[in-house]
DNA sequence: GTCTATAGGATGATAGAC
DNA sequence: GTCTATCATCCTATAGAC
């Protein structure tokens, strides 16, 4: 169940999390998962290649997040479970969240359209509701959704959940 | 007026905002700077001495940007001066906010009570407005124009126009 | 798959001359 | 103030044994 493997990943992910892709050596890596350094390097070739993986990883639950916003068919539901999105997530989720992040700052990282299709679906909602600019209503929200994940990240949860609600009336969702 | 002392500072900060404070070695700032590495050392003890001195002076440039705002005494000013904020940066303090929003993740250097002043302010105009819930009202648009800030630094000011005349509108500022 | 040993280079920092 | 030379340490990565 514990392979030494996924022991790596977990430590990697902490440290790259809550230290940065740089700060963090292959060393400390090792020491923390209970492993050879030398064995890193097998499974992942260079620490760019155990970074990469985790990246994967990270974008395949991103993803599952944002599926059940991206195939609601009621807009007022769409526009709440975006609110909520960042409240939901689980504290075992924390690092992979963080990472995604961390490496916006990492110019080779950073993808600008990796939110597109929530902005779309957005869009699609509040034109739905009969906003009056649909596109700005929703890049605006998709932002406020990401400097809250920001703040619940940084933090904690409680510092957020005044917004929770307020945004809820707010949008009337 | 060019001391070698500022080309460190100059050089330093262009690298620690782009590429991250731990990926940036003395040895690569002082080729940039045209300097010999023991300098730096000279001048500032030590890397972190160096970091150190750069925060200075960006908190320094910081205070002075908010200055305007803290002690605006129109409610509705204060609000359409928060939104212009991250529109008003000049390109050549694009690096001492991009430090800024770095080092925020970087846990030594995070303190969330930074932004206490200006969420107090517009928490007193909200009030002022007769908003139903001013304070909560505050931390919203603190957190918007936060964000609005990190998508101008990371992928320009173009990406950002549209919510610019966006929330004046919608804030009626 | 996993470990030990180690290479080869980079890194932060110091000493001493000018 | 500034440079050159140098050091000890740490870093990523490889080779070879089990």
């Amino acid at each position: 169940m514990t392979g030494k493997k996924e022991n790596i990943l977990t430590a990697a992910l902490e440290l790259f999390a809550n230290e940065g892709y740089s700060a963090t050596s292959t060393n400390k890596i090792a020491k923390k998962a209970g492993v050879s350094e030398g064995l890193i390097f097998r499974h992942f070739k260079n620490k760019k290649g155990l970074l990469q993986a985790l990246i994967e990883d990270a974008e395949a639950r991103i993803s599952r997040i944002f599926a059940p916003i991206i195939f609601e068919s009621d807009p007022r539901k769409v526009i709440k479970t975006t609110i909520l999105l960042p409240f939901s997530i689980e504290k075992s989720e924390y690092d992979f969240w963080k990472l995604q992040f961390i490496l916006k700052w990492e110019v080779e990282y950073h993808k600008p359209n990796k939110m597109k299709p929530l902005i779309d679906k957005l869009t699609w909602a509040f034109s739905e509701l009969e906003a009056e600019e649909p596109e700005k209503e929703a890049l605006l929200l998709n932002q406020i959704v990401e400097s809250i994940s920001i703040g619940i990240l940084r933090d904690g949860m409680e510092t957020q959940n005044k917004l929770k609600s307020f945004l809820l009336k707010k949008y009337k969702v």
